[in-house]
DNA sequence: GACCTGATATTGTCATGACAATTGGCCAAA
DNA sequence: TTTGGCCAATTGTCATGACAATATCAGGTC
């Protein structure tokens, strides 16, 4: 397999795509595809078979292909060039490590995740609760700190300020659930966070509560998440632990 | 202003849409919409004007008018919701702050950029930088190690090994142009970055060529970038001082 | 007031069709 | 051997057209 030879996927893979179900075709293709990469069947560096030609394979038009391949694209997975062709980004992609997103309260991770509830309270807005919330200073807000746990070694201090409207959320609840699947049954869609990551020394309590040495280096991350009709829903500042806890982030060239 | 008006943005703002030139329509209406925001024009959670409505008044299509539109949603500016359109996210932007981003050697800050060489040589690659470039181990390297400057101060220490092509690099292009200037003007085309980003304590070497207290935070980041071939080009790993430098990351929800 | 239905508004998906830009290979001329 | 031109391959851009899914609003009924 090489970069010159385009690679012509079984067509076994996409034997079975729903057509008239609630996935969208492009979805269901670029699964396949990326499923393709990742188990090596489409190997680092080789070419993916043409746009034309795999629409005219699926029976689906150019556009829908187009669309398919575009989403691994973004991903990083694959890389386009016009007159060459697709290919595929060298480099394995360890399943191991989750990439940043969203819903990143260490639950991804392939450890039981736990919570152990430090404040959860009213709290009025200060200014900078209040700028990054988008209310006025003195706003009450929800105001939940907490340590987070993988498989019962403390991995983070998350502390985060919520709008009013959250301020009925159980402790029960966040223990069991996270911040994010009760954020979420609450009919909470999140779609867009700015994060700001650092380092810096830890506090004595985080030490303690990290179960770290004093004066460590911690990881921390500053945070504000929108929903999906763009207000602010979370402002959160977490710190930690730099050997339990890193951010993984491509980055794709439009 | 409110978002359940439609913003209709004034004519004067696509009037001079370069029609037949090089650069894509809808990249050109995806700046002026993204300026629109920006300035404050466009405020926060108010709504855009309809992708039907706009193409019609713009002389574009619908799928190019959308193109645009989610060019701006892809950078977290804009959310869409089905039945209700198109809304600005909250929260300011702020221009002083740029996103982390493929060229991340600390140009794009307000400040006079500067590299202080401490080493290029041929290396033979370890295991390591192998594996990350995807070369045999013992196939020779470029290898940097540089402190990088604003306003002669220093806020990285920044090393690099990048595939045997590259070994004739001058010095003095480096300290003149960065490495990622000279890596385009190699007729590199960079497309993809996989980062990882963490934090540890310095080394007693690091503290003294940036210019920190012993043992003091670092903010870390290990990254490998891959071309439009999908080959590696580069395996990086930096150190920066938490207090002069941090990532700007935003996460957006498919 | 709560619930249901229907209409409207808007984005989401998909197809067909056409042309342009870039890349690499091949061949001919200098 | 080198350079330039041509052609084929492939992605990139854009248009037209149609239908579906979701959200909101208005009106009617209980």
């Amino acid at each position: 397999m090489s970069a010159k030879e385009e690679n012509t996927l079984p067509m076994g893979m996409f034997m079975d795509l729903e057509r008239s179900g609630p996935i969208p075709l492009y979805f269901q293709v670029s699964q396949r595809i990326e499923k393709a990469i990742l188990s090596g069947e489409l190997p680092a560096g080789s070419r993916l078979e043409n746009e034309v030609a795999l629409g005219q394979r699926l029976g689906l038009s150019r556009p829908t292909v187009r669309r398919a391949i575009q989403e691994i694209v973004d991903k990083g997975l694959l890389v386009r060039r016009r007159g060459i062709g697709t290919q595929v980004v060298h480099g394995q992609v360890t399943r191991k490590v989750e990439l940043t997103s969203l819903y990143d309260d260490l639950t991804s991770t392939h450890k039981a995740p736990s919570t152990h509830l430090l404040t959860l309270e009213s709290q009025a807005a200060d200014a900078k609760t209040a700028e990054r919330l988008g209310i006025e200073e003195g706003t009450p807000t929800l105001h939940l700190r907490r340590v987070r746990l993988a498989d019962d070694v403390p991995v983070a201090v998350m502390e985060n300020w919520l709008p009013e409207e959250f301020i009925g959320i159980e402790p029960e609840d966040l223990v069991a659930h996270g911040l994010y699947q009760v954020l979420r049954s609450r009919g909470v869609t999140m779609r867009v966070a700015r994060q700001h990551i650092g380092a810096r020394k830890s506090t004595n309590e985080e030490s303690a509560l990290l179960e770290i040495e004093k004066n460590s280096a911690l990881l921390t991350m500053d945070r504000t998440a929108f929903d999906n009709s763009g207000r602010a829903v979370e402002f959160g500042q977490h710190c930690y632990r730099p050997d339990l806890y890193s951010f993984e982030v491509t980055l794709v060239e439009k």
